[in-house]
DNA sequence: TCATAAACGAGACGGTACGTCGGGTCTTTGC
DNA sequence: GCAAAGACCCGACGTACCGTCTCGTTTATGA
């Protein structure tokens, strides 16, 4: 993206750049913000946006990532059902957010992007997708899983209805729905036993 | 979305247009098609498109409906892990195809217009949401499902990781995933029975 | 224009469409008005005025012509210069008033339309300018006039100053230019004797 | 006309604009011309056109003035009446000229739209008038002129006759039209004399 | 007297052009 | 000597009217 020379690029344009992003995506979505939009806005040239990034996606995607809490550090009590419930937590509370929008325009934006795609992927969901791996890998091992268990498998499983509620808005992101999803998930649905019928 | 006369409408022009934009959203995407082709390919002036919907988006959603398989029956062979099964391998195949790509585009668009997010919410999603919870419903009824699981719930969390890999492209959708996700929703996480490692 | 059969025809709906175009002309000049304001306000099809007349500029020459007061009889009191004054008179008090307009857009629009150039001279000037070339020639026998003056040349003479005010917008017509025009016309600019150099 | 920057203009654009309104204002009148159509053969963007130009008349207009010969003078051998006559003839060939047709149409135009009349007046009619204007005073200070004859009038009573003809397409305008008009105004329409009939 | 066929009102249709917005590129200029 | 400012070419937007084409609904003969 940057045949520039990059040590004379100037960091107050590109902070200024970023949160011209960001502030018009919360205002009114990423679709309806324009280019040229975030460049009056920071104060800026067009060409300087387009010196730096492939498109407003792009800046978005950069803005959010250097915002966002870049820990990806898994709670590691001992106790993974209650150490899943609080990081989802953390999880659902910024889905429900208001000021989350951008991330879920990105998301859109990602659809028809394959590029936007891949970074989001790479950047945002892959590193905390393998952290809460990792702590599942963890807690199997402690015997708190069954050791059969996909890790990767069961980390969809456990957010993907976060992603459901959040992308298709059928109901709100809550906290009571991260219970649900966990207690479900560990308990399961077969109404006695987890070898199904057996003991019938 | 009609003040104009309905009965003088032109069947032929609809039809035209429905065909158009599928093609167009099929072949680069709804964010790339836009109306002016959709009018030239369906041999249609402008107006007569913007006459009868209020986006393209709109257009796409309703040449979705109408092609889409309106069967929303859920099978009932009396065995509901392999009635889920076989319902969700066709929703899985039908996501991994590569003419699903509007419905994709579709859901993208709702993020940013709420017009979109609720008729598809209405006419696509809940319909299907619906029928399942029904059929978990009648398979509570019969004892395959412990008798406190609120279906609407145990719903997103079947389907939901089908959504993840479609929007999220982490992996792609597949009949193993689907066998997958019954197994562990089934028998659950905990290494020895719903009432947790404890012994019985 | 008139294929379709004239003794059905509605005089009920000629005449509303010549008042509403003549109205629109005069509100906003021909220009501006579309044949689709003159059917709504006459209370009329579209197809109706398309029907009987080639263009908003024939519905308006139309109109016109039946309004305009169809006397072209010139006045005859044997006396040329008071008859000349008594009629370009008339003629100037209606160049200065207002609803005079549509004339004016017509022939503006005649520049471009041949077709409509053809049938304002057929039926506006030539007509007029017949009556006058017509009294010119009785006073030219009666001995008002030099023997050798070419009338139509003098009609245009006469008349083209007051045309070449209507339509450059110079200085508004007046009495006061039909007069100057007419004795400046009779008594030629040569400073004395109509054979200039003579008595010098 | 110019709120942005006229010192970035770029003259090859306007230059291009220019000579391609002209050229299709000449090939099939002002009236089917289309910015679109200018835009594209002056390989302009439409809103390059919109951005230092009202409409196309004034395109059109613009163009026009800055092609035209810009010489006002008038000759002036001594002889009024041969000065006329050399003057008028110039101008009647033009109007007699095929590529004089934008000049009518802007004309046309301007009976429609108040700008395009003033600028019509002061660019190209009045400079036009004033130095005829000039010249008849300097003849009537040479005795060429009654004293008492108001210049203004008499350019009006000259060259109406040609705007006449143009217009109103009667005839076409000659070389014979101007003489005549130069002969009748000179020596007047009067039998004897600018004095009536009586001998004198 | 009534059927029938034309003209009618309404207005949807395929088009063309409008004037505007914004994309991404290129040029000028001021700090 | 960079980068703001912004003009440029371009393509699409959503709208206005064009002139044509059905639709029922009057209306006005002529069988």
């Amino acid at each position: 993206m940057s045949t520039p020379n990059e040590q004379r690029r100037s960091e107050r344009s590109r902070q200024a750049i970023l949160a011209a992003a960001l502030d018009l995506c919360r205002e009114r979505g990423l679709a309806k913000t324009t280019v040229e939009e975030i460049a009056k806005r920071a104060g800026v040239g067009k060409q300087t946006i387009y010196r730096w990034w492939g498109s407003k996606a792009a800046v978005v995607q950069e803005a959010l990532n250097e915002r966002v809490n870049t820990t990806t550090d898994f709670p590691d009590t001992g106790d993974l059902r209650a150490d899943l419930r609080t990081q989802m937590v953390v999880v659902a509370k910024a889905f429900a957010s208001a000021d989350f929008a951008p991330y879920v325009s990105l998301i859109a934006a990602a659809q028809e992007d394959p590029e936007i795609a891949a970074s989001l992927r790479k950047v945002m969901i892959e590193p905390r997708a393998q952290a809460c791996a990792e702590r599942l890998r963890r807690g199997r091992e402690q015997g708190e899983l069954r050791a059969d268990v996909d890790v990767d498998a069961v980390v969809e499983m456990l957010y993907a209805p976060l992603y459901y509620r959040l992308l298709l808005r059928t109901r709100p992101v809550t906290s009571e729905q991260v219970a649900d999803i966990i207690d479900t998930a560990f308990e399961g649905l077969a109404p006695s036993g987890r070898d199904g019928t057996v003991g019938r």
